[in-house]
Parts: structure tokens; C-alpha cells; sequence
DNA sequence: GAACTAGACTAACAATTGTTAGTTTGTTCA
DNA sequence: TGAACAAACTAACAATTGTTAGTCTAGTTC
């Protein structure tokens, strides 16, 4: 088990204090506070406030990125796929709750990273939209807006933030499979 | 068609700005330029930002807990009553794009109605899933955890907003009727 | 024409913001 | 012992924050 530098502590922690506040309303006193000590102590270990909010969303956005990859390239049909990248989901966002608030909320703070992001989340959807394009040609999918589809299940996966750390008795191989169950089958009997 | 006074106006503009940037980052300033006008100026017409944030949020939440208390009180069936939820959250999100993003993410800076705003929150929750469990009862809907289907149907609806003002072709009608086919009856063929 | 009103303005305030410079403290290792 | 280093500190900065006080202007009403 890897020791935690001071850095990635301060980091961890802003992670959690944007998820209570959101990036803007933090500030470097209440960080320093947090960490028990004093804010210009903070910049002995990270190089601005902008730098870590960049250091929480990228590294998350890209660890997306290189799973829908892994899973795009596989050899699964269409709903294994599905499956796959709500696992992927699951994982993530349960071992990064905290940083899953700073992406789906202050992404719009970054700066000279922006564009960047945006070009992650664009490529990611447009993977997402074409595996199920493909269940529809193959039959697997139903045939109806893949967009309606796409956002539904995403909006889902990308919020499990918010919703994961209310559940006490999680089991994380367990929430997949029911998500899986009540995105892919429905609800209804 | 009543006449909008300058006080919605600046809740307007003001709105759409949170939905840019979040409530904590935009200045009385921002406003201000937003309205052709000096920030002082703002004063003649709101007593203060929190106000302003106050009002966006507490009258949105109002709105989806009438509408819950009509559908909660009516005679259909589960599943009608789920379609009347994912009606009634494309009808009023589809009317107040900029307010719902305030309500999604920026209720944590309310200060003396946030307690008010957390309990219409909670109750309204509590209706959705009572909703849920009396349909697995009546064996309309299927036996998997009421928590995880209302997180997932409910985070879809929390989330339209974003996702709304993307689409050129925008039919409401036709919008939540797909919805309900893919939230209630999956996708899987 | 006088009074009133809506709605803008300038100027300023006290507090808070992210950040820098320079210094001190304690521990590690040659 | 002494050099080196990590990590804290104090003090201060320039800019920005929400907000107030007081004033001016143009239009409306009596």
C-alpha cells in the first residue's frame, strides 16, 4: 500500500470539500483549514486552486476514456457492452465519490484544460451512441431514439455519486447487476 | 400575456447565468452587465443574491410537489402515475431549462430555506417510491429495489435540463412518451 | 406645474479572495 | 555536527466581493 503524499492529501480533500460546495464557493482557507493548517502552507505542495480541480477531473475523465476503449475494442455483443460500461461506472464512481461531484459539476471551471475535457466527453458519448446504434442494426436494442436512450442511461451512471454514499450495506457487484436488470429490461412486468 | 416586471427579469437573466456557471461564481457584477446596468443598480428592484437564489428554487420545488400531490391523489394505476411523473417533469423543465439547473445544483447554498427546501425534497422522494412499492404490490411493476429504480428514473428526469436544450426537434409529447417506453419497458429487445 | 415614481447612476465600505515573499521549525542523512 | 529538505508559519498584496447611501433623470398622475 502505497504512502499518501501530502499533495494527493490536499487534493483528496478538496475533492470532498467541492463536492459539499461546489469548486467556486471553496476556498483556499476553508481547504487550509480542513488540512489543519494555514493557506499559504497549502502552496508548498499544489500550484494553484485551478490546479487542482484540474488534477481531480482529468484524471477521472481519462480513466473513462481508457475503459470505453477497453470495452468498445472487446469482442462482447451490444448489451454485454452495456453491461460492461455500467460496471465501469459503478467501479469508478464508488472508488472516487468525491471527485465524481467535481466532474458532472465544475467541469465548467476549468481553464486552459477545457477544451480538452469537452473533447473526452464528446468522444465518450459518441462511443456510448454507437454502441447501442449497433444493438439496433444487430437487433438486440430496441429501436427508438438512441440519443433518448444514450442520455437516460447516462445521466444514471453519472450520478451514482450522489447516490451511493447514502446506501450502508452496498455491494458493488450487486448495484450493477440491478442497475443492468432496470436500465436494460425496464421496470415493468 | 402579462407583462414581465424588472424584478423577473433580473431572476431570468440571473438564472441563466447560475446555469453557466453556478450560483457561487457569478457576481452582482456579472448580472449587472448582463442587464445593460450598474450592479448597484440591481437594489432597487431584489433585496439580495441569496434572495434571488431563493426565489428560483423554492418556487420550482413548490411546483413538482403540487404536481406530485395531484398525481399521488389520483385514481390511475402505478404505471400511469410514473407516466404522469416523467410528464411532469418535461413540462416543467422544458419551461424553466435555467431554473431546474439551479434546483439540481446549487440548492446547498440556500441559507434560511434550506431546511424548508430539503424536506419538499425528501417528501417528494417518499411519494415516488411509495408509488413504486404500491405498483411491485399490485404486481404492475417488477420486484427489484424500489431505491434503485426511483434513483434511476429520478436522476434521469433531475437531469433533463441538460439535455433538453440540445434537441433542435423538440416534441414535449412526443419526449415523454419515449421516455416512459425506455424508463419503464428498458431497451432490451 | 407640482408631486410622485421607477429606475438608473457614482462613490464608497468592509470583508474576503488567491497568491507571494520571506522566515522558522523539525527531521533525515552524510 | 552540519547540510539539506519538507513543511509549516507570519505578513502582506492587489483584486474582487455583496451591499449601502445618496443623487439624478425621465416619465406619469393629480
Amino acid at each position: 500500500m502505497k504512502q499518501e503524499t501530502r499533495k494527493q492529501e490536499i487534493i483528496r480533500i478538496a475533492a470532498k470539500l467541492f463536492k459539499e460546495k461546489g469548486y467556486s464557493a471553496v476556498t483556499m482557507r476553508d481547504l487550509a483549514k480542513a488540512m489543519g493548517i494555514k493557506a499559504a502552507s497549502l502552496y508548498n505542495h499544489i500550484n494553484s486552486k485551478q490546479d487542482i480541480l484540474k488534477t481531480i477531473i482529468i484524471s477521472l475523465a481519462e480513466e473513462f476514456t481508457e475503459g470505453m476503449k477497453l470495452i468498445q475494442t472487446s469482442d462482447e455483443n451490444c448489451i454485454d457492452k452495456l453491461k460492461s460500461i455500467i460496471e465501469l461506472h459503478v467501479r469508478i464512481s464508488s472508488q472516487n465519490i468525491y471527485g465524481m461531484a467535481s466532474l458532472n459539476n465544475d467541469w465548467m471551471h476549468l481553464e486552459e484544460k477545457l477544451e480538452y475535457y469537452q473533447k473526452l466527453r464528446i468522444d465518450y458519448e459518441n462511443d456510448f451512441r454507437n454502441i447501442l446504434k449497433e444493438g439496433i442494426v444487430s437487433g438486440e436494442i430496441v429501436n427508438v431514439k438512441p440519443d433518448v436512450m444514450m442520455f437516460s442511461i447516462l445521466t444514471t451512471l453519472r450520478s451514482l455519486y450522489i447516490w451511493i454514499p447514502k446506501k450502508e450495506d452496498l455491494n458493488l457487484e450487486e448495484l450493477s447487476s440491478t442497475l443492468s436488470k432496470i436500465l436494460i429490461t425496464g421496470i415493468n412486468k
